[in-house]
DNA sequence: AAATAAGTGTTATTATCTAACGGTTTGTTT
DNA sequence: AAACAAACCGTTAGATAATAACACTTATTT
């Protein structure tokens, strides 16, 4: 048995659906076009290019579609936004809770999610040294990955 | 001999221009406006909001004009950008090169900058052991500050 | 079946940021 | 000092990013 599977996107899909009605929220068509349009990227989109995609099977699309679209998902943790670009990513263990961070790299794009527990709590100490209770990170590293090296 | 004086901004501009001659670039009045502006404010402004109040003494200005001042002294390190709120604070210790992150409080709007060059390491290593090679960071913690506890 | 809540269509508007061109000031070279 | 080049700024225009508000439709609850 390995990782690969023959439609890793409509796997993420049909996992994410479940995900959403264990909650008791609504995984629409369009919720669900929008989640596998940005599974299908390699690297983060901006809302308009995502605008441009969804406007191919659905004419009606404007901004506020895709915006509040996106508001779902990000919610349910389903995808990321990326402060440093004004994008958003597929995220593919929205089932775990682990702290999250982003490797992006400027040459091709692409954009690699990591969880490291430690770097969070580094932070998360930093900011209790000196009285501030922390809510939520960005936490972005800009560069080139091992592929563009 | 204390850390108070009596024009806190005066020193800092003052420190700006030598920084600035220094490296053989022009530190002019509108850079100094900019820079002053933004470091009498208490946490991060907005570009348009600093367009309005630059507008105040400089009546021509416009996005243009503040956005090429801002990524002047973004390029020197004057300024940091806050990419999750998309605004603007100004740097008090640009002549030393650490490492930044910033605790954004989301009560008062304070941003506190901390240098921890253990972050900045952790960071760096967990994208190494991946490969990727990070060129820059951006690392900002939202909660609540000391003072709005 | 009626009432309520959630989701979507639609229009309009605001906010953020950049490109491009021309004129002016500053710095350098002769 | 004059000529030249580079940097800076004024100005116009437009691109990109995001939200507000209201009407209509679909799902869920009672």
């Amino acid at each position: 048995m390995t990782n690969t599977c023959q439609h890793p996107t409509a796997d993420q899909v049909y996992k994410a659906r479940q995900f959403c009605e264990d909650k008791g929220a609504r995984f629409t068509l369009l919720r669900e076009k929008v989640y596998a349009l940005l599974l299908e990227q390699q690297g983060a989109v901006g809302a308009y290019e995502l605008l441009d995609t969804l406007k191919l099977t659905e004419s009606s699309a404007k901004p506020a579609t895709v915006y509040r679209t996106l508001d779902f998902l990000l919610e349910f943790g389903l995808i990321h936004k990326i402060e440093s670009t004004n994008s958003f990513v597929a995220c593919h263990h929205f089932d775990c809770n682990h702290p999250v961070q982003f490797l992006i790299c400027d040459t091709c794009g692409d954009v690699k999610e990591i969880q490291s527990v430690g770097l969070k709590d580094t932070l998360d100490k930093q900011a209790q040294s000196v009285g501030f209770n922390v809510v939520n990170q960005t936490i972005e590293a800009h560069g080139t990955c091992a592929a563009c090296q």
